[in-house]
DNA sequence: GTCTATAGCTTGATAGAC
DNA sequence: GTCTATCAAGCTATAGAC
């Protein structure tokens, strides 16, 4: 039985196999990386694992998990603390968004290499017709509702199906900007850089505040006869 | 050699390939498939992988390059006719984008099986590091380039660079759509569905033209001494 | 044009030495 | 805990029969 935790050696193996293993299936996918290139990257072996992990799936598995549950803690504080500070009136919707995106993006510029490659990881999967709705789901379901949650309050005469939808913009947005690709570089002849996450920081929770925003005027035809009754 | 049109049967021969590997490569990535599976999904043999495209590598740019042809005739068209039938004011930022987004959503809705897979490998490719910023530059470059340049236009005092942002956050919406992972259909308890692009369609280019608006105010220190010396 | 056969590697997993 | 050795299976690519 594998000891996760209580030796040290062990330990710091299993940690480099995940942080091998977290670079490798970033650049190159799930199918594109073996099991011998994570050993190798990590200055182990193949055959641990299968020790640690149990196989190549599990693995990958634990490569997502383990920056999820830290990272969901840090998300939950960040959006209780916009609530918090905000007026009696609540977040703006700009607050909200930002407080959304703004422990990825910082994770990501300043977090070191693992966080940048996990974050380029969730940008593949997220878009994976094979493991988009599950992996998300099981990781991210519970901020996400709760994000959602906050702006049913900030905009309460949006039809809940436009925010759902805005959301679904907005992950797309977020997790484009994750991967990182370049290519915003040379469409924009060096104007822009898909690195320079500041930059992304700046605009993204403006330019996606207005689509909400703007989704939010359309109405159901139940909203539409309450309004005309009033 | 091989024979790429002259011959009924083996033209016919080469269109199978395509179709499987185009909806294998959709589902599970490039390393996710074997020529084996694609021979056999397309009822043909392994062998006609290398017999009519060299390799798999090969066999994939092909599946790329074969309705990105089309698809680059069609928008072209498209955005010149939202141009001619727009008034002496062009063509407002909501009309460009559908005009942009338009003929993507539409042919993933009603142009069969394969331009859905299509455009789900386009979504997967869009996100990857690996292939993201070469293969988009090499297929859509030159009509990203003409939506910017009507874009231009119609928000003249948008600095480029904002421009360029946002089109990053349209593309990063678009390909999530693409990937139809059914992400939105659970997270909304069943209200939205990924599969129904007509709802996309109705919200995808007002969300993003409130975005391209909003990014648009924003000033660069040139434009704001600009603004003041007038 | 199509397919069989196969070369030559690489794959994920594991048994067992240390 | 770590690593060597190895297995059975699968891989891409290709030579050559038809």
């Amino acid at each position: 039985m594998p000891d996760t935790g209580s030796s040290r050696r062990g330990e710091r193996t299993r940690q480099r196999l995940l942080d091998a293993a977290e670079r490798l299936f970033a650049e190159k996918g799930f199918y594109g990386v073996t099991v011998r290139a994570i050993a190798k990257a990590s200055d182990s072996d193949p055959a641990l694992v299968a020790y640690y992990f149990g196989g190549k799936r599990e693995l990958f598995d634990a490569v997502l998990l383990r920056r999820a549950e830290k990272l969901n803690k840090i998300r939950i504080e960040r959006l209780e603390a916009c609530e918090r500070e905000a007026g009696p009136a609540g977040p703006s919707v700009e607050d909200i968004i930002e407080a959304f995106t703004e422990p990825l993006l910082d994770r990501s510029s300043h977090g070191g290499p693992g966080w940048k490659s996990y974050f380029a990881l969730i940008g593949q999967v997220t878009n994976s017709p094979e493991w988009g709705a599950a992996v998300m789901a099981k990781y991210f379901d519970p901020i996400v509702h709760r994000f959602l949650d906050a702006l049913k309050k900030a905009l309460p005469d949006a039809p809940e199906e436009e925010l759902y939808w805005s959301y679904h913009f907005l992950s797309g947005a977020l997790v484009l900007t994750f991967a990182e690709t370049g290519r915003v570089d040379s469409l924009s002849g060096g104007q822009c850089r898909s690195t320079d996450l500041v930059a992304v920081h700046e605009r993204l929770p403006q330019f996606i505040a207005a689509g909400f925003k703007r989704l939010a005027e359309r109405r159901t035809i139940e909203t539409e006869d309450r309004d005309a009754a009033e």
